[in-house]
RNA sequence: GCCAGGAUGGCCGAACGGUAAGGCGCACGCCUGGAAAGCGUGUUCCCUUUCGGGAUUCUGGGUUCAAAUCCCAGUCCUGGCGCCA
């Protein structure tokens, strides 16, 4: 949420902010608003300042006796009740207009973010580990072939119990998972992380905390009732991202200065309806309705966070590396921030096995791992996370960023594609042979009646 | 799930229905040769250029001229009982 007095005093630099972004929101309307709201907001004020007085004075005369004078009082009193009523409602109504408004409002950019309309015109500042590129089969197999192949993803299995979009992972396919979560866990750990398990029902009060509400319900999975139909502050959703339950553990808190930088970590599963994307990527794990991630989150001082967005991207980036996973750096441009964010920068690691038009030269594809954002003050506002800098000083909000580090299922693609050997197998990045147990990923035979009669 | 008790500023903690004591912490100032002590001021949000005003005793309703205080509903915490991976 942004600041009401700084859209008072600079509406027009808010106004082009926003149409940098390309979003359509009626400023004018919402200044109007808070115009209304704040006559009526003087109004009511000084009403009730005048029946402060009055009642003061029914104490006192009572107090001395003067039962008539007080009568007298008591009906000014009563009238000023009624008017008092009035004005109220009406700032209350406005109010809350006002707020709903303002909840739909995105974030403003940092100026250092390039303007541009959609994703084609984010700007890629980096590129890592294609100098040396490993020695790749003539054709390498995508991971969902591959992953049938070995067993080891089983996507039919995943829609006859859940749905489209959910799937098993299997013998080392499981494995590899298990083992790139600790390794991830303790790579952040290293860089100062706190662990975090967190709940995975979400209230709504949080999902608005974080900027997911209320404009992208239909994205959420609601545990009971339609995501259409109305809900309250504390209806439950399954968990987006761990960013919603990890950053609202502060909210309406007030952290200390010297609690800064708070760095938490959280793995746990995601899900996303993903809703309009039916119908792309229907074939194997990079775009699927529940996922594991490891979630990066920063709480830091206003001043800090643009070089903690840094420091935050090469924290992300490291799990990467050590990999050996080559991959690139994009700045998004204004249209493509979303909906909190002030600024991010994608990851996008190199997948080889299926050739994309917006691919390197190389081949493959991009797949976007993390996203790192600076959301500035903007999550804070909505949920009430403030910082006191010095212990005899008032507490201001903060600013909050986070990133993943990273997102599982893509991570196994790359892994499968650009670790594969030309006899099928996957040889184990060095990282994770110690979690892992075993240095190559064979596959193991299929069970059940479906595996015959494959006719090889 | 049941029963009982509770929720007041950064913290602790008072307040016959009459308009939120006091203490601690922290900061600044005064005092001091310097420090401690002492004294003073400040330490929630909103409106207002200023002066000032309003709100705020967990949340939301209600009664009343007036609610921290009384009533109703809810949230959370504590204790006891029950259930339980």
């Amino acid at each position: 949420m942004l600041d009401r007095s700084s859209l008072r005093e600079r509406p027009e630099a808010v106004a082009e902010a926003i149409a940098n972004r390309g979003a359509d929101v009626d400023l004018e309307a919402i200044l109007e608003l808070d115009e209304q709201w704040r006559d009526r907001k003087a109004r009511g004020d000084s009403l009730r300042h005048d029946r402060n007085e009055v009642s003061s004075r029914i104490g006192r005369l009572k107090g001395e006796g003067r039962e008539e004078e007080a009568e007298e009082a008591i009906e000014r009193s009563q009238s000023l009740k009624a008017e008092i009523e009035t004005v109220e409602r009406e700032a209350a109504e406005l109010a809350e207009e006002l707020e709903e408004a303002m909840l739909e409002l995105p974030q403003i950019p940092d100026e250092s973010v390039p303007v541009g309309e959609s994703e084609d015109e984010n700007v890629e500042r980096r590129r890592w580990g294609f100098d040396d590129l490993r020695k790749l089969p003539e054709e390498v197999v995508p991971h969902y072939d591959l992953g049938e192949e070995l067993d080891i993803i089983d996507e039919a299995r995943g829609a006859k119990t859940s749905g489209a979009g959910f799937y098993f992972m299997k013998g080392e396919g499981a494995r590899l998972e298990h083992a790139l979560i600790q390794f991830m866990l303790s790579v952040h750990r290293e860089q100062g992380y706190l662990d975090v398990v967190p709940p995975v029902p979400v209230n709504s009060e949080s999902m608005r905390g974080t900027g997911q509400f209320p404009k992208f319900v239909e994205d959420a999975y609601r545990l009971g009732g339609a995501n259409d139909e109305p809900y309250d502050d504390d209806d439950l959703w399954l968990c987006p991202t761990a960013e919603v339950p990890v950053t609202n553990m502060y909210a309406d808190d007030i952290l200390l200065g010297e609690d800064l930088p708070l760095k938490h970590q959280a793995y746990s599963p995601n899900f996303r309806r993903e809703a309009g994307e039916h119908g792309t990527e229907t074939r194997g794990i990079v775009r699927v309705h529940q996922f594991n991630k490891v979630e990066l989150v920063n709480f830091v001082e206003p001043d800090e966070s643009y070089d903690r967005l840094e420091g935050l991207l090469g924290e992300a980036e490291e799990v990467l590396r050590r990999l050996g996973l080559p991959y690139r750096i994009l700045e998004l441009c204004t249209g493509d921030l979303t909906f909190a964010s002030a600024k991010t920068y994608d990851i996008e690691v190199w997948a080889p096995g299926d050739d994309l038009e917006d691919g390197p030269d190389e081949g493959g594809r991009w797949l976007e791992v993390s996203s790192a954002s600076n959301f500035e003050a903007f999550q804070a506002r909505r949920a009430g996370i403030r910082y006191r800098p010095e212990h005899h000083e008032s507490a201001d909000y903060l600013h909050t960023l986070n990133a993943s580090g990273l997102a599982l299922p893509r991570v196994v693609v790359a892994i499968l594609e650009y670790y594969q050997n030309p006899d099928g197998t996957v040889t184990v990045p060095d990282p994770l042979r110690e979690y892992m147990g075993t240095d190559r990923i064979e596959g193991h035979e299929a069970v059940g009646e479906s595996a015959l009669g494959e006719g090889e």
